[in-house]
DNA sequence: CAAAAAAGTTAGGTTCACCTAACTTTCGGG
DNA sequence: CCCGAAAGTTAGGTGAACCTAACTTTTTTG
Protein backbone atom coordinates (compact mmCIF):
# COMPACT_ATOMS: atom_id res chain seq x y z
CA UNK A 1 0.00 0.00 0.00
CA UNK A 2 3.06 2.34 0.49
CA UNK A 3 4.82 4.34 -2.28
CA UNK A 4 8.61 4.02 -2.73
CA UNK A 5 9.51 6.55 0.28
CA UNK A 6 11.92 8.65 -1.53
CA UNK A 7 10.78 10.05 2.46
CA UNK A 8 11.13 13.41 2.60
CA UNK A 9 14.41 14.43 0.28
CA UNK A 10 13.16 18.44 0.21
CA UNK A 11 11.52 19.55 3.80
CA UNK A 12 11.25 22.93 2.26
CA UNK A 13 9.96 25.72 4.68
CA UNK A 14 6.51 26.89 2.41
CA UNK A 15 5.16 29.64 4.73
CA UNK A 16 2.28 30.35 3.38
CA UNK A 17 -0.82 27.74 1.96
CA UNK A 18 -2.33 30.04 -0.85
CA UNK A 19 -5.75 29.45 -1.51
CA UNK A 20 -4.95 26.59 -4.44
CA UNK A 21 -2.81 24.45 -2.78
CA UNK A 22 -5.54 23.99 0.64
CA UNK A 23 -8.15 23.41 -2.03
CA UNK A 24 -6.02 20.50 -4.18
CA UNK A 25 -4.67 19.01 -0.70
CA UNK A 26 -8.55 19.14 0.27
CA UNK A 27 -9.35 17.21 -2.40
CA UNK A 28 -6.94 14.85 -3.09
CA UNK A 29 -7.69 13.73 1.04
CA UNK A 30 -11.53 13.12 0.06
CA UNK A 31 -10.90 11.16 -3.33
CA UNK A 32 -8.19 9.09 -1.14
CA UNK A 33 -11.19 8.57 1.48
CA UNK A 34 -13.33 7.42 -1.16
CA UNK A 35 -11.23 5.67 -3.58
CA UNK A 36 -7.65 4.75 -1.62
CA UNK A 37 -6.15 6.81 -3.61
CA UNK A 38 -6.34 10.37 -5.69
CA UNK A 39 -6.42 10.13 -10.02
CA UNK A 40 -5.30 13.01 -11.81
CA UNK A 41 -8.53 12.85 -13.52
CA UNK A 42 -10.68 12.84 -10.82
CA UNK A 43 -8.52 15.62 -9.04
CA UNK A 44 -8.89 17.32 -12.55
CA UNK A 45 -12.60 17.55 -12.33
CA UNK A 46 -13.41 18.27 -8.55
CA UNK A 47 -11.36 21.29 -9.25
CA UNK A 48 -13.17 22.21 -12.25
CA UNK A 49 -9.31 22.54 -14.18
CA UNK A 50 -7.18 20.72 -17.21
CA UNK A 51 -5.67 17.24 -16.01
CA UNK A 52 -2.30 18.53 -16.89
CA UNK A 53 -2.59 21.77 -14.07
CA UNK A 54 -3.17 18.97 -11.94
CA UNK A 55 -0.08 17.32 -13.22
CA UNK A 56 1.88 20.20 -12.70
CA UNK A 57 0.48 21.43 -9.47
CA UNK A 58 0.84 17.49 -7.69
CA UNK A 59 4.52 17.86 -8.62
CA UNK A 60 5.15 21.14 -6.94
CA UNK A 61 2.97 19.48 -3.60
CA UNK A 62 5.58 16.60 -3.68
CA UNK A 63 8.30 18.09 -3.87
CA UNK A 64 6.98 20.58 -0.65
CA UNK A 65 6.26 17.16 0.98
CA UNK A 66 2.82 17.13 1.09
CA UNK A 67 2.04 14.02 -1.01
CA UNK A 68 3.48 11.24 -3.27
CA UNK A 69 3.47 10.77 -6.73
CA UNK A 70 4.33 7.72 -8.46
CA UNK A 71 3.53 9.15 -12.62
CA UNK A 72 0.84 7.51 -14.17
CA UNK A 73 -0.34 5.91 -10.71
CA UNK A 74 -1.89 8.38 -8.64
CA UNK A 75 -1.32 10.24 -5.66
CA UNK A 76 -1.12 9.85 -1.44
CA UNK A 77 -0.84 12.32 0.90
CA UNK A 78 1.77 12.36 3.39
CA UNK A 79 0.70 13.15 6.95
CA UNK A 80 1.94 16.75 6.92
CA UNK A 81 -0.47 16.92 3.81
CA UNK A 82 -3.32 15.08 5.27
CA UNK A 83 -3.33 17.66 8.26
CA UNK A 84 -3.58 20.03 6.02
CA UNK A 85 -6.63 18.44 4.38
CA UNK A 86 -8.20 17.89 7.58
CA UNK A 87 -7.64 21.50 9.02
CA UNK A 88 -8.98 22.98 5.41
CA UNK A 89 -12.32 20.44 6.21
CA UNK A 90 -12.52 21.65 9.83
CA UNK A 91 -12.93 25.05 8.69
CA UNK A 92 -15.25 24.49 5.75
CA UNK A 93 -17.65 22.56 8.33
CA UNK A 94 -17.63 25.02 11.44
CA UNK A 95 -18.01 27.39 8.88
CA UNK A 96 -20.61 25.52 7.53
CA UNK A 97 -22.34 24.97 10.82
CA UNK A 98 -21.78 28.96 11.80
CA UNK A 99 -23.41 30.14 9.06
CA UNK A 100 -26.92 27.74 9.24
CA UNK A 101 -26.45 27.35 12.82
CA UNK A 102 -26.03 31.38 14.34
CA UNK A 103 -26.85 33.65 10.56
CA UNK A 104 -29.84 31.23 9.52
CA UNK A 105 -28.51 29.94 6.13
CA UNK A 106 -30.34 27.58 4.59
CA UNK A 107 -28.48 24.23 4.42
CA UNK A 108 -28.32 24.95 0.72
CA UNK A 109 -26.28 27.74 0.44
CA UNK A 110 -23.58 27.42 2.59
CA UNK A 111 -21.20 25.62 0.69
CA UNK A 112 -20.13 28.12 -1.56
CA UNK A 113 -20.17 30.86 1.30
CA UNK A 114 -18.00 28.29 3.41
CA UNK A 115 -15.41 27.28 0.51
CA UNK A 116 -14.71 30.70 -0.17
CA UNK A 117 -14.08 31.98 3.62
CA UNK A 118 -12.19 28.78 4.77
CA UNK A 119 -8.93 30.50 3.80
CA UNK A 120 -9.55 33.67 4.43
CA UNK A 121 -10.37 33.18 8.37
CA UNK A 122 -7.92 32.74 10.74
CA UNK A 123 -7.64 29.42 13.39
CA UNK A 124 -9.05 32.10 16.24
CA UNK A 125 -11.78 32.85 14.43
CA UNK A 126 -13.13 28.94 13.38
CA UNK A 127 -12.30 28.54 17.13
CA UNK A 128 -14.46 30.91 18.00
CA UNK A 129 -17.15 30.04 15.73
CA UNK A 130 -16.86 26.47 17.36
CA UNK A 131 -16.99 27.91 20.78
CA UNK A 132 -20.30 29.55 20.35
CA UNK A 133 -21.62 26.67 18.75
CA UNK A 134 -21.09 24.54 21.67
CA UNK A 135 -18.12 22.86 19.66
CA UNK A 136 -20.41 21.10 17.53
CA UNK A 137 -19.02 17.59 16.04
CA UNK A 138 -20.84 17.83 12.72
CA UNK A 139 -22.09 20.06 10.26
CA UNK A 140 -25.33 20.73 8.68
CA UNK A 141 -25.17 17.84 6.48
CA UNK A 142 -24.31 15.45 9.03
CA UNK A 143 -20.50 15.38 7.78
CA UNK A 144 -18.50 14.41 10.81
CA UNK A 145 -16.10 17.57 11.83
CA UNK A 146 -12.79 16.82 12.40
CA UNK A 147 -10.62 17.70 15.47
CA UNK A 148 -8.03 20.48 15.84
CA UNK A 149 -5.55 17.66 15.83
CA UNK A 150 -6.90 16.08 12.93
CA UNK A 151 -9.15 13.18 14.14
CA UNK A 152 -12.19 12.55 11.97
CA UNK A 153 -14.42 9.91 13.32
CA UNK A 154 -16.48 8.70 10.32
CA UNK A 155 -19.51 6.43 11.70
CA UNK A 156 -20.82 3.20 9.74
CA UNK A 157 -22.93 3.77 7.05
CA UNK A 158 -24.91 2.83 4.23
CA UNK A 159 -26.98 4.45 1.49
CA UNK A 160 -30.41 5.00 1.54
CA UNK A 161 -30.89 2.86 -1.18
CA UNK A 162 -29.59 -0.30 0.51
CA UNK A 163 -31.57 -0.10 2.86
CA UNK A 164 -34.23 -2.92 2.79
CA UNK A 165 -37.83 -2.40 2.80
CA UNK A 166 -39.19 -2.36 5.98
CA UNK A 167 -36.73 -1.32 7.90
CA UNK A 168 -36.23 2.18 9.56
CA UNK A 169 -33.06 3.80 9.69
CA UNK A 170 -31.72 7.52 11.14
CA UNK A 171 -30.60 9.49 8.34
CA UNK A 172 -26.88 10.62 8.71
CA UNK A 173 -25.82 12.48 6.04
CA UNK A 174 -25.83 13.78 2.63
CA UNK A 175 -22.95 15.62 0.06
CA UNK A 176 -23.17 19.57 0.33
CA UNK A 177 -22.36 20.24 -2.95
CA UNK A 178 -25.56 19.94 -4.82
CA UNK A 179 -28.63 22.96 -3.56
CA UNK A 180 -31.24 21.54 -5.58
CA UNK A 181 -31.04 18.13 -4.10
CA UNK A 182 -30.66 19.92 -0.61
CA UNK A 183 -33.68 22.09 -1.00
CA UNK A 184 -35.69 18.79 -1.88
CA UNK A 185 -34.85 17.02 0.74
CA UNK A 186 -35.01 19.84 3.14
CA UNK A 187 -38.78 19.75 1.61
CA UNK A 188 -39.30 15.76 2.47
CA UNK A 189 -37.76 16.56 5.69
CA UNK A 190 -35.27 13.97 5.32
CA UNK A 191 -32.27 15.63 7.63
CA UNK A 192 -29.35 14.48 9.75
CA UNK A 193 -30.97 13.00 12.54
CA UNK A 194 -34.51 12.26 11.10
CA UNK A 195 -36.13 8.81 10.73
CA UNK A 196 -36.56 7.05 7.48
CA UNK A 197 -38.41 3.76 6.56
CA UNK A 198 -38.23 1.65 3.55
CA UNK A 199 -41.95 1.12 2.60
CA UNK A 200 -41.64 -0.27 -0.94
CA UNK A 201 -39.47 -0.51 -3.38
CA UNK A 202 -40.36 -0.79 -7.51
CA UNK A 203 -38.98 -3.39 -9.71
CA UNK A 204 -36.20 -2.33 -11.95
CA UNK A 205 -34.25 -0.24 -9.76
CA UNK A 206 -37.66 1.73 -9.76
CA UNK A 207 -39.28 4.20 -7.35
CA UNK A 208 -38.57 4.30 -3.67
CA UNK A 209 -41.04 4.73 -1.36
CA UNK A 210 -40.02 6.12 1.76
CA UNK A 211 -41.87 7.06 5.18
CA UNK A 212 -40.62 10.10 6.86
CA UNK A 213 -42.60 11.29 9.89
CA UNK A 214 -46.40 11.89 8.48
CA UNK A 215 -45.27 11.61 5.04
CA UNK A 216 -44.57 8.39 1.97
CA UNK A 217 -42.19 10.65 -0.46
CA UNK A 218 -41.51 8.84 -3.47
CA UNK A 219 -37.69 9.19 -4.67
CA UNK A 220 -35.57 7.60 -6.98
CA UNK A 221 -32.83 5.08 -6.72
CA UNK A 222 -30.73 7.81 -7.55
CA UNK A 223 -31.37 10.13 -4.87
CA UNK A 224 -31.15 7.53 -2.50
CA UNK A 225 -27.83 6.20 -3.21
CA UNK A 226 -26.65 9.49 -2.27
CA UNK A 227 -28.09 9.75 1.24
CA UNK A 228 -25.98 8.11 3.85
CA UNK A 229 -27.84 6.65 6.92
CA UNK A 230 -26.93 4.71 10.20
CA UNK A 231 -25.37 0.88 9.66
CA UNK A 232 -27.41 -0.73 12.11
CA UNK A 233 -30.84 -0.63 11.84
CA UNK A 234 -33.18 0.93 14.17
CA UNK A 235 -35.04 -1.43 16.25
CA UNK A 236 -37.69 -0.20 15.60
CA UNK A 237 -40.39 3.25 14.29
CA UNK A 238 -39.76 4.40 18.13
CA UNK A 239 -37.18 3.22 19.53
CA UNK A 240 -34.10 4.86 18.16
CA UNK A 241 -31.74 5.98 20.49
CA UNK A 242 -29.24 2.94 19.88
CA UNK A 243 -26.55 5.88 19.60
CA UNK A 244 -26.73 8.77 21.47
CA UNK A 245 -24.74 10.74 18.98
CA UNK A 246 -22.19 10.64 16.31
CA UNK A 247 -19.49 9.38 18.10
CA UNK A 248 -20.75 5.97 18.36
CA UNK A 249 -17.37 3.78 18.07
CA UNK A 250 -16.78 2.96 14.86
CA UNK A 251 -16.67 -0.80 14.50
CA UNK A 252 -15.16 -1.25 11.21
CA UNK A 253 -12.34 1.16 10.11
CA UNK A 254 -13.64 0.75 6.32
CA UNK A 255 -11.26 3.37 4.74
CA UNK A 256 -10.75 1.65 1.35
CA UNK A 257 -14.16 0.38 -0.45
CA UNK A 258 -12.75 0.48 -3.33
CA UNK A 259 -15.73 -0.26 -5.74
CA UNK A 260 -13.89 1.31 -8.70
CA UNK A 261 -11.13 1.38 -10.57
CA UNK A 262 -7.74 1.46 -8.99
CA UNK A 263 -5.91 5.02 -9.47
CA UNK A 264 -2.68 3.75 -7.84
CA UNK A 265 -1.08 0.65 -6.87
CA UNK B 1 -31.14 53.39 6.93
CA UNK B 2 -32.66 49.87 5.39
CA UNK B 3 -31.33 47.43 3.91
CA UNK B 4 -33.01 45.66 1.21
CA UNK B 5 -32.47 42.30 2.38
CA UNK B 6 -35.17 40.29 0.13
CA UNK B 7 -34.30 37.96 -2.39
CA UNK B 8 -30.60 37.97 -3.74
CA UNK B 9 -29.83 34.24 -3.42
CA UNK B 10 -25.82 33.98 -3.26
CA UNK B 11 -25.42 36.94 -5.20
CA UNK B 12 -21.81 36.37 -7.26
CA UNK B 13 -18.87 38.83 -5.51
CA UNK B 14 -18.82 40.59 -8.54
CA UNK B 15 -17.32 38.93 -11.66
CA UNK B 16 -13.62 39.70 -12.21
CA UNK B 17 -12.76 42.03 -9.29
CA UNK B 18 -9.42 40.73 -7.44
CA UNK B 19 -7.86 40.60 -4.40
CA UNK B 20 -5.08 42.87 -4.52
CA UNK B 21 -7.71 45.02 -6.90
CA UNK B 22 -9.70 45.74 -4.14
CA UNK B 23 -7.19 46.36 -2.19
CA UNK B 24 -6.11 48.95 -4.72
CA UNK B 25 -9.31 50.65 -4.76
CA UNK B 26 -9.82 51.16 -1.15
CA UNK B 27 -6.47 52.57 -0.80
CA UNK B 28 -7.14 54.76 -3.05
CA UNK B 29 -10.21 55.89 -1.59
CA UNK B 30 -9.28 56.36 1.50
CA UNK B 31 -5.59 58.34 0.05
CA UNK B 32 -7.95 60.52 -1.86
CA UNK B 33 -10.29 61.64 0.72
CA UNK B 34 -7.45 62.59 2.74
CA UNK B 35 -5.35 64.01 -0.02
CA UNK B 36 -7.58 64.81 -2.80
CA UNK B 37 -5.80 62.83 -4.91
CA UNK B 38 -3.83 59.72 -4.31
CA UNK B 39 0.32 59.48 -4.98
CA UNK B 40 1.65 56.87 -6.66
CA UNK B 41 4.07 56.89 -3.66
CA UNK B 42 1.38 56.98 -1.28
CA UNK B 43 -0.38 53.73 -3.27
CA UNK B 44 2.98 51.74 -3.15
CA UNK B 45 3.43 52.40 0.87
CA UNK B 46 -0.17 52.02 1.83
CA UNK B 47 -0.28 49.01 0.07
CA UNK B 48 3.58 47.98 0.99
CA UNK B 49 4.44 46.98 -2.54
CA UNK B 50 7.07 48.82 -5.18
CA UNK B 51 6.39 51.97 -6.43
CA UNK B 52 6.47 50.51 -10.10
CA UNK B 53 3.86 47.95 -9.51
CA UNK B 54 1.47 50.44 -8.58
CA UNK B 55 1.93 52.18 -12.23
CA UNK B 56 1.19 49.16 -14.05
CA UNK B 57 -1.85 48.54 -11.84
CA UNK B 58 -2.84 51.67 -11.75
CA UNK B 59 -2.71 51.53 -15.79
CA UNK B 60 -4.75 48.33 -15.94
CA UNK B 61 -7.42 50.24 -13.46
CA UNK B 62 -7.22 52.77 -15.72
CA UNK B 63 -8.27 51.10 -19.00
CA UNK B 64 -10.89 49.32 -17.39
CA UNK B 65 -12.61 52.86 -15.93
CA UNK B 66 -11.99 52.20 -12.57
CA UNK B 67 -9.91 55.34 -12.09
CA UNK B 68 -8.31 58.34 -14.59
CA UNK B 69 -4.54 58.72 -14.14
CA UNK B 70 -2.57 61.57 -15.31
CA UNK B 71 1.08 60.20 -15.75
CA UNK B 72 3.46 61.52 -13.29
CA UNK B 73 0.60 63.17 -11.51
CA UNK B 74 -1.67 61.30 -9.64
CA UNK B 75 -4.59 59.27 -9.65
CA UNK B 76 -8.88 59.61 -8.83
CA UNK B 77 -11.28 57.16 -8.82
CA UNK B 78 -14.14 57.29 -11.51
CA UNK B 79 -17.43 57.22 -10.02
CA UNK B 80 -17.06 53.42 -10.68
CA UNK B 81 -14.21 52.49 -8.71
CA UNK B 82 -15.38 54.95 -5.87
CA UNK B 83 -18.56 52.38 -5.38
CA UNK B 84 -16.31 49.55 -5.55
CA UNK B 85 -14.04 50.82 -2.66
CA UNK B 86 -16.88 51.67 -0.78
CA UNK B 87 -18.54 48.45 -0.69
CA UNK B 88 -15.07 46.87 0.37
CA UNK B 89 -14.84 49.45 3.26
CA UNK B 90 -18.55 48.59 3.99
CA UNK B 91 -17.36 45.04 4.30
CA UNK B 92 -14.65 45.17 6.35
CA UNK B 93 -16.42 47.29 8.98
CA UNK B 94 -19.42 45.59 9.05
CA UNK B 95 -17.24 42.98 9.87
CA UNK B 96 -15.19 44.85 12.21
CA UNK B 97 -18.42 45.15 14.19
CA UNK B 98 -19.73 41.74 13.91
CA UNK B 99 -16.13 40.22 15.02
CA UNK B 100 -16.20 42.49 18.29
CA UNK B 101 -19.94 42.81 18.95
CA UNK B 102 -20.92 38.99 18.32
CA UNK B 103 -17.76 36.72 18.31
CA UNK B 104 -15.64 38.69 21.67
CA UNK B 105 -12.92 40.06 19.57
CA UNK B 106 -10.64 42.71 21.00
CA UNK B 107 -11.04 46.01 19.18
CA UNK B 108 -7.35 45.68 18.35
CA UNK B 109 -7.42 42.73 16.93
CA UNK B 110 -10.16 42.74 14.07
CA UNK B 111 -8.61 44.68 11.08
CA UNK B 112 -6.46 42.09 9.79
CA UNK B 113 -9.58 39.33 9.85
CA UNK B 114 -11.80 42.13 8.47
CA UNK B 115 -9.28 42.48 5.80
CA UNK B 116 -9.01 39.06 4.79
CA UNK B 117 -12.57 38.28 5.36
CA UNK B 118 -13.57 41.46 3.52
CA UNK B 119 -12.85 39.94 -0.30
CA UNK B 120 -14.17 36.64 0.43
CA UNK B 121 -17.50 37.33 2.29
CA UNK B 122 -20.67 37.11 0.17
CA UNK B 123 -23.31 40.66 0.02
CA UNK B 124 -25.38 37.96 1.44
CA UNK B 125 -23.25 37.33 4.22
CA UNK B 126 -22.39 40.74 5.10
CA UNK B 127 -26.15 42.14 5.12
CA UNK B 128 -27.11 39.13 7.12
CA UNK B 129 -24.20 40.52 9.79
CA UNK B 130 -25.40 43.93 9.26
CA UNK B 131 -28.95 42.75 9.81
CA UNK B 132 -27.62 40.86 13.23
CA UNK B 133 -26.26 43.74 14.88
CA UNK B 134 -29.38 46.13 13.95
CA UNK B 135 -27.75 47.68 11.19
CA UNK B 136 -24.70 49.77 12.79
CA UNK B 137 -23.81 52.95 11.13
CA UNK B 138 -19.80 52.83 12.60
CA UNK B 139 -17.53 50.31 13.54
CA UNK B 140 -15.64 49.64 16.86
CA UNK B 141 -13.12 52.06 16.04
CA UNK B 142 -16.19 54.99 15.34
CA UNK B 143 -15.35 55.06 11.57
CA UNK B 144 -18.78 55.41 10.23
CA UNK B 145 -20.49 52.88 7.79
CA UNK B 146 -21.20 53.43 3.73
CA UNK B 147 -24.64 52.42 3.13
CA UNK B 148 -25.43 49.49 0.69
CA UNK B 149 -25.83 52.22 -2.25
CA UNK B 150 -22.41 53.89 -1.41
CA UNK B 151 -23.28 56.45 0.54
CA UNK B 152 -20.93 57.56 4.23
CA UNK B 153 -21.91 60.63 6.27
CA UNK B 154 -18.29 61.83 7.59
CA UNK B 155 -19.32 63.24 11.30
CA UNK B 156 -17.43 66.99 11.48
CA UNK B 157 -14.67 66.33 13.83
CA UNK B 158 -11.13 67.78 15.01
CA UNK B 159 -8.25 65.17 16.91
CA UNK B 160 -8.24 65.30 20.63
CA UNK B 161 -4.86 67.49 20.36
CA UNK B 162 -6.39 70.30 18.98
CA UNK B 163 -9.17 70.39 22.69
CA UNK B 164 -8.79 73.45 23.88
CA UNK B 165 -8.09 73.04 27.73
CA UNK B 166 -11.07 73.10 30.42
CA UNK B 167 -12.98 71.53 27.10
CA UNK B 168 -15.12 68.27 27.25
CA UNK B 169 -15.87 66.29 24.22
CA UNK B 170 -17.11 63.43 22.77
CA UNK B 171 -14.34 60.90 21.39
CA UNK B 172 -15.36 59.80 17.88
CA UNK B 173 -12.63 57.75 16.21
CA UNK B 174 -9.59 56.59 15.78
CA UNK B 175 -7.69 54.17 13.29
CA UNK B 176 -7.87 50.51 13.18
CA UNK B 177 -4.21 49.73 11.95
CA UNK B 178 -2.50 50.06 15.04
CA UNK B 179 -2.84 47.35 17.54
CA UNK B 180 -0.75 48.86 20.68
CA UNK B 181 -2.32 51.80 20.14
CA UNK B 182 -5.73 50.11 20.64
CA UNK B 183 -4.98 48.02 23.35
CA UNK B 184 -3.45 51.38 25.51
CA UNK B 185 -6.73 53.51 24.49
CA UNK B 186 -8.60 50.75 25.93
CA UNK B 187 -6.82 50.85 29.07
CA UNK B 188 -7.40 54.60 29.74
CA UNK B 189 -11.16 53.87 28.41
CA UNK B 190 -10.41 56.00 25.71
CA UNK B 191 -13.18 54.73 23.39
CA UNK B 192 -15.85 56.25 20.83
CA UNK B 193 -18.65 57.58 23.03
CA UNK B 194 -16.38 58.36 25.93
CA UNK B 195 -16.37 61.92 27.06
CA UNK B 196 -12.61 63.42 27.57
CA UNK B 197 -12.00 66.44 29.12
CA UNK B 198 -8.32 68.69 28.09
CA UNK B 199 -7.30 69.30 31.64
CA UNK B 200 -3.91 70.72 30.92
CA UNK B 201 -1.27 71.05 28.44
CA UNK B 202 2.28 71.44 28.71
CA UNK B 203 4.83 74.01 27.06
CA UNK B 204 6.61 72.94 24.11
CA UNK B 205 4.35 70.30 22.57
CA UNK B 206 5.07 68.55 26.04
CA UNK B 207 2.38 66.02 27.48
CA UNK B 208 -1.46 66.25 27.69
CA UNK B 209 -3.84 65.52 30.99
CA UNK B 210 -7.16 64.44 30.07
CA UNK B 211 -9.91 63.50 32.40
CA UNK B 212 -11.42 60.32 31.34
CA UNK B 213 -14.27 59.09 33.87
CA UNK B 214 -12.39 58.65 37.01
CA UNK B 215 -8.80 59.09 35.94
CA UNK B 216 -6.26 61.80 34.56
CA UNK B 217 -4.16 59.84 32.24
CA UNK B 218 -1.16 62.25 30.81
CA UNK B 219 -0.44 61.02 27.11
CA UNK B 220 1.83 62.69 24.27
CA UNK B 221 0.41 64.92 21.60
CA UNK B 222 1.38 62.51 19.29
CA UNK B 223 -1.38 59.67 20.11
CA UNK B 224 -3.52 62.84 20.64
CA UNK B 225 -3.66 63.80 17.01
CA UNK B 226 -4.55 60.26 15.95
CA UNK B 227 -7.95 59.96 17.88
CA UNK B 228 -10.80 62.54 16.44
CA UNK B 229 -13.22 64.16 18.84
CA UNK B 230 -16.70 66.15 17.84
CA UNK B 231 -15.93 68.86 16.64
CA UNK B 232 -18.60 71.23 18.46
CA UNK B 233 -17.72 71.12 22.23
CA UNK B 234 -20.31 69.62 24.53
CA UNK B 235 -21.72 72.05 26.76
CA UNK B 236 -20.65 70.21 30.24
CA UNK B 237 -19.48 67.42 31.34
CA UNK B 238 -22.79 65.90 32.02
CA UNK B 239 -25.12 67.29 29.07
CA UNK B 240 -23.82 65.29 26.27
CA UNK B 241 -26.66 64.09 23.94
CA UNK B 242 -27.07 67.13 21.34
CA UNK B 243 -26.51 64.69 19.00
CA UNK B 244 -28.26 61.47 18.98
CA UNK B 245 -26.08 59.13 16.63
CA UNK B 246 -23.45 59.05 14.03
CA UNK B 247 -26.24 60.66 11.66
CA UNK B 248 -25.64 64.04 12.58
CA UNK B 249 -26.16 66.57 9.34
CA UNK B 250 -22.60 67.71 8.09
CA UNK B 251 -22.13 71.10 8.31
CA UNK B 252 -19.33 71.60 6.08
CA UNK B 253 -18.16 69.02 2.81
CA UNK B 254 -14.86 69.10 4.17
CA UNK B 255 -13.48 66.95 1.22
CA UNK B 256 -10.30 68.32 0.80
CA UNK B 257 -7.77 69.55 4.15
CA UNK B 258 -5.39 69.63 1.61
CA UNK B 259 -2.74 70.05 4.51
CA UNK B 260 0.31 68.26 2.17
CA UNK B 261 1.84 68.33 -1.01
CA UNK B 262 -0.18 68.12 -3.96
CA UNK B 263 0.02 64.88 -5.86
CA UNK B 264 -1.73 65.53 -8.81
CA UNK B 265 -2.93 68.78 -9.91
C1' DC C 1 17.68 79.11 -11.83
C1' DA C 2 20.30 75.15 -12.22
C1' DA C 3 21.45 71.02 -10.06
C1' DA C 4 20.29 67.61 -6.65
C1' DA C 5 16.67 65.05 -4.65
C1' DA C 6 12.37 62.96 -4.89
C1' DA C 7 8.74 60.93 -7.32
C1' DG C 8 7.17 58.32 -11.17
C1' DT C 9 7.67 55.37 -15.15
C1' DT C 10 9.61 51.91 -18.41
C1' DA C 11 12.06 47.73 -19.27
C1' DG C 12 12.88 43.29 -18.31
C1' DG C 13 12.34 39.52 -15.00
C1' DT C 14 9.94 36.03 -11.60
C1' DT C 15 6.37 33.08 -9.64
C1' DC C 16 1.89 31.13 -9.47
C1' DA C 17 -1.79 28.89 -11.46
C1' DC C 18 -3.87 28.09 -15.17
C1' DC C 19 -4.47 26.66 -20.43
C1' DT C 20 -4.13 23.71 -25.20
C1' DA C 21 -1.87 20.44 -28.09
C1' DA C 22 0.98 16.73 -28.73
C1' DC C 23 3.01 12.80 -26.90
C1' DT C 24 3.49 8.54 -23.73
C1' DT C 25 1.84 5.06 -20.72
C1' DT C 26 -1.60 1.96 -19.02
C1' DC C 27 -5.69 -0.72 -19.37
C1' DG C 28 -9.36 -3.43 -21.20
C1' DG C 29 -11.58 -6.12 -24.74
C1' DG C 30 -11.62 -8.91 -28.68
C1' DC D 1 -1.52 -10.67 -26.65
C1' DC D 2 -2.11 -6.81 -29.16
C1' DC D 3 -4.12 -2.61 -30.18
C1' DG D 4 -7.14 1.24 -29.53
C1' DA D 5 -9.20 4.12 -26.01
C1' DA D 6 -8.51 6.32 -21.77
C1' DA D 7 -5.58 8.38 -18.59
C1' DG D 8 -1.48 10.93 -17.69
C1' DT D 9 2.42 13.77 -18.83
C1' DT D 10 5.45 17.10 -21.29
C1' DA D 11 6.00 21.20 -23.96
C1' DG D 12 5.00 25.60 -24.73
C1' DG D 13 2.04 29.09 -23.93
C1' DT D 14 -1.07 33.18 -21.07
C1' DG D 15 -2.24 36.67 -17.60
C1' DA D 16 -2.06 38.54 -12.94
C1' DA D 17 0.69 40.61 -9.70
C1' DC D 18 4.66 41.29 -8.09
C1' DC D 19 10.00 42.59 -8.25
C1' DT D 20 14.75 45.39 -9.34
C1' DA D 21 17.34 48.52 -12.12
C1' DA D 22 17.61 52.16 -15.14
C1' DC D 23 15.62 56.12 -16.93
C1' DT D 24 12.49 60.45 -17.02
C1' DT D 25 9.87 64.07 -14.98
C1' DT D 26 8.83 67.13 -11.27
C1' DT D 27 9.97 69.50 -7.15
C1' DT D 28 12.96 71.58 -4.02
C1' DT D 29 16.66 74.22 -2.65
C1' DG D 30 21.40 76.37 -2.33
Amino acid sequence: MNAPDAATPTAAPTPTLTEPVEDYLKAIYELESRFGAAATSDVASALDVAPASVTGMVRRLATQGYLDHVPYRGVQLTPRGRQVALRTIRRHRILESYLTGVLGYPWDRVHDEAERLEHAASDDLIERMAAALGHPTADPHGAPIPTVDGVMEEPPHRTLAELPVGETARMLRVSDKNPSLLRYLAEIALQPGAEVTMVSRAPFDGPLTLRIGMNEPVVGPNLAAQVLVEAMPSLGPRSADALGSLGAPPSVAAPQPRSRKSPAR
